[in-house]
DNA sequence: TATTGTTATACTCTATAACTATA
DNA sequence: TATAGTTATAGAGTATAACAATA
C-alpha cells in the first residue's frame, strides 16, 4: 500500500523542481572545468528524470529498475533472469530482489524452465498485465513532464543521439 | 594508497566496455516501451561514464562527486559547505563526509569564516592544488575515452543540449 | 526563529564472493 | 568445469530527522 502523504510530498517536490534551473546558474557560482565534462551534465539530467519518475509513480510505489524489468518481461515472456539482467545492465544478484518484490505484488511469476532446470522463465501474471496499464499511464505522464522541461525538439534529438550510443 | 591490482582490473574492465554496445542490441531482446523513455538511455550513458571515470582515476582513488567538489572549491575559494552542496545538488549531510575525506588526504581545508561563525570557508591546500594537476590529466583522459566512444560531434551536441537543460 | 554543520538512520544501487543445483 | 539462481557483505549515494552553535 502506497503512503498517500509520501505521494503528495514527492509530487509537490517534483512539481517545484520541474521548472527550476540548477542552483549554480542562479547563484552565479563557477563550476570550473566541470561544465566541460559531459558526465556531470548527464548525471544532473539523470537525477532529475529519476526523481520525477519516482514522484510520478509514487501512488504505485514502483521504481525505475522495477519498471524496466516489467517492460522487458512483457515484451519477451519466458526470458530467464540472467537474460533480463544482461539486457538491462543489472547485476543478477540484484535482479533476484527485484523479481522477489514483483512476485510479492503478484505482478510476475517464476515458471520452471522445461529445457534447463537451473533457470526460471519469467512471465507476467494477469494482475501484472492489468497493473501495467496504470503503470504505463503514469510513466507516460512522467515522460510528458520531461518533454515539457526539455522541449519536444531537444527531447527527440536526445532520444536519437543516446539510442545510437546504446545500440550503435 | 591505491590498490594497484584493483586499478589494473578496473582499467581492463573499462577498456573492454568502452567499445561494446549493450547486450540487448547483441542478443536481439526487445526492450518494449523502454526505448521511448529518455531516462533509460540517460541512465545507461551515465553508468558508462561513471564506470570509465572511476576506472581511469583509480590510481588516485577519486570518485566523481569528490572530483566535482574539488573543481568547485578551486574555482570559488572560500565557498561554504552549504553553497558547494547546493551548487552540485549534493545533500549537505553527505557533503560533510566528502569534505572529511578530502581533508583527510590534505587536499582541502576548513577555515573559520570571519563573517559567520556557523560556517566554514573551504580552500585547497598546496598539496590539493598540486594533486589537482594529476587529477585533471586523468579526468581529461576519461573525457577522451568518452569522445572516442560517442564521436566528437555527438559529444559536442550533447554538451550543448544538456548545458541548456541545466542552466536554461 | 532560521541556518550551518554535524551525527545518525534507512533505503537503493553497485560490486563481489561464495554456495547449490544443475548443465 | 561452467552456468543460473541465490545469499551475504561492503561501499556509494539519496533522503530525512534531530541536535548544537550561531545568526
Amino acid at each position: 500500500m502506497a503512503d498517500r502523504r509520501l505521494t503528495r510530498r514527492l509530487r509537490k517536490k517534483a512539481a517545484a523542481a520541474r521548472s527550476k534551473p540548477v542552483d549554480a546558474a542562479v547563484a552565479n557560482i563557477d563550476l570550473g572545468l566541470l561544465d566541460g565534462h559531459l558526465g556531470y551534465l548527464v548525471r544532473r539530467l539523470q537525477r532529475w528524470i529519476f526523481n520525477d519518475f519516482i514522484a510520478t509513480l509514487a501512488p504505485l510505489g514502483l521504481r525505475p529498475a522495477e519498471y524496466s524489468v516489467l517492460l522487458v518481461i512483457e515484451a519477451n515472456p519466458g526470458l530467464t533472469q540472467i537474460s533480463v539482467a544482461n539486457t538491462l545492465g543489472i547485476e543478477r544478484a540484484r535482479l533476484v530482489h527485484i523479481i522477489d518484490s514483483l512476485q510479492g505484488r503478484d505482478y510476475v511469476l517464476r515458471v520452471a524452465s522445461k529445457t534447463d532446470r537451473r533457470s526460471h522463465a519469467l512471465v507476467l501474471t494477469n494482475r501484472g498485465r492489468s497493473a501495467l496499464k496504470d503503470i504505463k499511464a503514469l510513466a507516460a505522464a512522467h515522460e510528458k513532464h520531461l518533454i515539457e522541461r526539455l522541449g519536444a525538439e531537444r527531447h527527440g534529438t536526445l532520444l536519437k543521439l543516446l539510442a545510437s550510443f546504446a545500440y550503435g
